[in-house]
DNA sequence: GCAACCGCCT
């Protein structure tokens, strides 16, 4: 029988070989599963148990309670917001038990995204008895929730009263807040606020060019220019940071002859152009198909004896898979120093996939399991993804193995990815598993309203 | 404290 409490152990993807036999052998077949992680083994013990019974079963538990362990299980219980709060509320009762300011900034962002204001600063306010905050990063955590609900204005009322929580605001929390709302695309509150309040915290450099990029985010690039104008009026030097937003936004407001002769200039000027600026460049072109540019400017990087990162490599990968090069760039990788990343291999089982050739896409995965990088969420979606491809009734039993082996390791796939594999596998005639699916996405609280069986 | 590579698309 399912559970979603399976211990979760690390790389093992044993079905998918039974189910596709086809798929090619990897040497991680032979690595034996590592015992489950002592936080894993609480967090299922969490979930599992009643929650008049918690108070005692994490008293007996032979855990070595360290502020770390505390930490990595609220890590491991994201997605499980009311039990989270409800395991760390318990261990704040346990009087010998130390806490870190991190496990409470942790437990902070899961009430606030369960919206649970009321959770939020009762937990502030143990905080502060326990003299370990709030500091500027737990003001940073409240105020991006509570923009994120669509409380702008709460949010910035926040960050002018956090003084009074024992925390004094300085440029470096004024700039975070700057930044929270043009991350979530509330430029001109953001712009306004940066007009009213520059003076009393001497905005600087960074203040601009976080106003700059939250322009360039919403396309308003020749705003962004305004505002690199004015701060250069009033006496700030732009940095190459400052060149580097302005060149993305040229990019992504679809100005590509600008962003040309801006890159040019910036060569012209004597920016210590480096890899960053380079990694901007050469996604830009390849975005808009211009391959031949891209690949000039990465030659021309490493002429000049800049060294590439992963995420170049990532970028040019993605630009150069239709021409086929991009597996050579694979292997010049690792020469350069640069260990593929979790991105890099998304990129491998996505473009196989789309290739058509998913038992290559399944063998990246599967290497994945066994090496420094596992699978993320995306890794998840987008191979189940491309199991609908075929339309093969296999790929499909593959598909509901993987979202019970996403949910085994902690992510909480979409309503739309469980009905999407619920659905296929009853036009394929699964119905037993289908309905093993049915009750776990009932378990992870994804059930749609009207389903019937 | 600000800049590069990124998912799905209900």
């Amino acid at each position: 029988m399912l559970t979603l409490c399976n211990p979760i152990t690390r790389n093992s993807h044993p079905f998918l070989r039974h189910l596709l036999p086809h798929a090619l052998t990897t040497a991680s077949a032979a690595t034996p599963p590592l015992p489950p992680e002592p936080e894993t083994t609480i967090a299922n013990l969490v979930l599992t148990i009643d929650s008049q019974n918690l108070t005692l079963a994490l008293k007996t538990h032979p855990a070595q309670w360290t502020p770390e362990l505390v930490t990595k299980t609220l890590k491991r219980l994201w997605n499980h917001g009311p039990k989270s709060l409800q395991f760390f509320k318990t261990l704040t009762h346990f009087p010998t038990l130390a806490l870190s300011a991190a496990a409470f900034d942790h437990a902070i962002n899961i009430a606030a995204r369960l919206r649970d204001y009321r959770a939020v600063w009762a937990l502030v306010a143990q905080m502060k008895a326990r003299r370990l905050g709030p500091t500027p990063k737990t003001f940073a955590i409240i105020t991006e929730r509570y923009v994120a609900a669509g409380k702008p204005d709460k949010a910035v009322k926040i960050f002018l009263a956090m003084h009074h929580q024992g925390c004094p605001q300085d440029l470096n929390s004024f700039n975070t807040i700057l930044d929270v709302l043009c991350k979530s695309r509330r430029v001109e509150k953001a712009y306004s606020l940066l007009k009213v309040f520059r003076g009393r915290f001497r905005a600087d450099t960074i203040s601009y060019n976080i106003i700059a990029n939250g322009f360039c985010l919403v396309k308003q690039t020749p705003r962004a220019s305004e505002v690199l104008k004015e701060m250069v009026e009033r006496g700030l030097d732009p940095t190459l940071i400052t060149y580097n937003i302005l060149l993305k936004g040229f990019f992504r407001a679809g100005l590509i002859k600008e962003a040309w002769e801006f890159f040019l200039q910036m060569k012209k000027r004597k920016c210590e152009i480096g890899v960053i600026t380079c990694t901007t460049v050469v996604h830009g072109f390849g975005v808009v198909g211009e391959v031949k540019k891209a690949q000039k400017v990465f030659d021309e990087m490493i002429e000049m004896g800049v060294l590439p990162s992963v995420a170049m490599y990532n970028a040019l990968i993605q630009v150069l898979w239709k021409m086929d090069r991009a597996r050579e760039y694979m292997c010049r990788m690792k020469d350069d120093e640069c260990e593929p990343n979790v991105q890099t291999y998304n990129l491998l089982v996505r473009y196989y996939c789309d290739d058509g050739e998913i038992e290559k896409g399944v063998e990246v995965f599967e290497n994945m399991g066994s090496g420094n990088y596992l699978p993320n969420l995306d890794t998840y979606n987008i191979l189940i993804s491309a199991m609908f491809v075929r339309k093969k009734s296999d790929d499909l039993l593959v598909a509901g193995k993987l979202l019970i082996e996403m949910v085994d390791r902690g992510f909480l796939p979409r309503k739309f990815t469980f009905n999407r594999v619920l659905n296929g596998l009853l036009l394929t005639g699964n119905q037993g598993f289908a309905k093993e699916i049915l009750r776990l996405q009932s378990k992870c609280g994804r059930l749609p309203h009207q389903f019937r069986l």
